[in-house]
RNA sequence: GGGCCGUUAGCUCAGUGGUAGAGCAGUUGGCUUUUAACCAAUUGGUCGAUGGUUCGAAUCCAUCACGGCCCA
């Protein structure tokens, strides 16, 4: 097998601090089973700051509160260690007289990096910091690699992102992102369900890739004998199952396209996708906001939101304006009359750079003047709604103005952080817009959608009048924990082979 | 894909053409209620890779690899 061959050859540096400690470890083996797994803790490092670290000196002598805890060591100075779990750091003290003698010189060659029990009284040092008087301690896992320096910690972007598990040992703040990762998802899905929306799994591999625009991963079912897409989207089978009768349904999952890397994008990412039937985008926009707004206070407890060195207001309303008023609002110098003449607005759009195609519509030039204009400078949380038809393939036309689509795009910052519509249920235009999305697709355009002959069927027993939504959730986590780069909210972000 | 910057000890970083350095970590010894613990001694380097210029290259030039930032 070529891939075992591979990991053969993938050799692990060594160097002498690692020799050292393997010397260590063979010394430990010699005497006892090196990797124990009997010891079983019973309190969390913070929360014996929590719960103790009030009290002065004297009270906690008299309370003789006993603790035992397992954690890695992180510095040693003097008689004391500093040992990190889950929760937090918490010193432990070590003074060799209460040991035995081969303990007490084994000890001396416990490493940070280390992973040991402790077992004893909390008590205060007289600069007032809480330790655990050991009584008993034994070594639990021996590291063989010398973690980076304590003071400096793991800087080094490359290997905070290659080697996760070291930065997550050294860096509080990337604990710290991940553990408001995780929360902000539970508080989203607890909201949803709250509403009574359903979750649900549907194909990461599809026959057709649907859903979006954007070139696929293209992977093969021996089995078939055929190649298959990993999913750029949920949409379809999420609608389907709205036909189905799960009138409120939503998915959290990964989604995957073939795009370059950037500080925005990651090959694979995070979506969450909701749809409600008997709803309009309208209703999206409300649910959005009022989500939004309760997953800030309930994670980072203020809905006022700082991210590289701007604030934003999640607490106040969020300001709502169509594709084609706001470029004429931040382009002063173009006129209604000329966003809606194709020549005239196939000049603008030239002149701003844009690479213009035969096939575009007049659609299609109003959104690059948007994206080249406006984007960018929607920096307080804002809604734009009205996307021309031609761009919205999957969303249903507005009553008043069929040039135009029931649909919105959230952004906050300049980035685009959701997009949502009221649902195009009508069958036979929707199998209009599929062809003309082949005919693209035939033209050159190798984002434009398939057309997908189930999802039509689907429709035709019936959609009910439904609006859905997409949130990117790595956007917005990167916007709650203040991360520059999609990287930094991913544990594991792609990166090439060494 | 383009531009700029980076890659030196396990980690964080100095080092602009003339014998590769510091702090932390490690090792040995001392001290033992410390807070980046301290004191003394000490080990440790294909300077990202390859090629070139030069009497001499971590340093100058070229190409490549990986990463960061900006742009597409």
């Amino acid at each position: 097998m070529s891939e075992n061959h591979n990991e053969v050859e993938q050799v692990q540096e060594e160097n002498r601090l690692i020799a050292e400690r393997r010397a260590k470890l063979s010394a430990i083996r010699e005497k006892r089973n090196a990797f124990p797994n009997h010891f079983r803790r019973e309190d969390y490092a913070q929360r014996l700051q929590d719960e103790l670290g009030a009290k002065d000196k004297e009270e906690l002598e008299a309370l003789g509160r006993q603790a035992s805890i397992a954690g890695r060591i992180m510095a040693k100075r003097g008689p004391f260690m500093v040992l990190q779990d889950m929760t937090g750091r918490i010193q432990v003290y070590v003074d060799k007289k209460q040991f035995p003698q081969e303990l007490a010189d084994e000890i001396k060659t416990w490493d940070i990096g280390d992973i040991i029990s402790a077992t004893g009284p909390v008590h205060k040092s007289g600069k007032g910091d809480l330790y655990v008087n050991m009584t008993e301690t034994s070594l639990l896992t021996k590291s063989l690699r010398p973690l980076p320096d304590k003071f400096h910690g793991l800087t080094d972007q490359e290997i905070r992102y290659r080697q996760r598990y070291v930065d997550l040992i050294m860096n509080e703040s990337s604990r710290r992102t991940f553990a408001i990762r995780s929360k902000m998802i539970s508080s989203i899905r607890n909201f949803l369900q709250q509403k009574d929306f359903v979750e649900v799994e549907t194909p990461m591999m599809q026959v057709i890739p649907g859903g979006a625009s954007a070139r696929p991963f293209v992977t093969h079912h021996n089995a078939l004998s055929m190649d298959m897409y990993l999913r750029i989207a949920p949409e379809l089978y999420l609608k389907r199952l709205v036909v189905g009768g799960i009138e409120r349904v939503f998915e959290i999952n990964r989604n995957f396209r073939n795009e370059g890397l950037s500080t925005r994008h990651n090959p694979e990412f995070t979506m969450i996708e909701f749809y409600q039937a008997y709803a309009d985008y309208k209703d999206m926009m409300d649910l959005t906001e009022a989500m939004l707004r309760n997953t800030a206070q309930e994670v980072l407890g203020t809905t006022v939101i700082n991210y590289q060195g701007s604030e934003y207001d999640f607490g106040k309303p969020f300001t709502r304006l169509s594709v084609f008023d706001s470029v004429l609002q931040y382009n002063p110098e173009i006129t209604a009359e000329q966003l809606s003449d194709m020549a005239q607005a196939t000049a603008i759009a030239v002149k701003l750079g844009v690479k213009v195609k035969d096939t575009w519509g007049l659609g299609k030039i109003q959104i690059e003047i948007f994206e080249e204009t406006v984007e960018h400078k929607l920096d307080q949380p804002t809604f734009i709604t009205e996307y021309p038809t031609e761009v919205s393939p999957l969303a249903r036309r507005s009553d008043g103005n069929p040039f135009v689509t029931d649909r919105f795009e959230f952004f906050v910052g300049g980035r685009e952080l959701a997009n949502g519509f009221s649902e195009l249920n009508d069958p036979e235009d929707q199998a209009e817009r599929f062809m003309a999305q082949v005919a693209e697709k035939d033209g050159g355009d190798d984002e434009a959608m398939h057309y997908d002959a189930d999802y039509i069927a689907a429709l035709e027993y019936g959609l009910p009048p439904t609006a859905g939504e997409g949130i990117g959730i790595d956007r917005l986590v990167m916007l709650f924990t203040d991360s520059p780069s999609i990287r930094d909210v991913l544990l594991f972000p792609h990166m090439r082979p060494e």
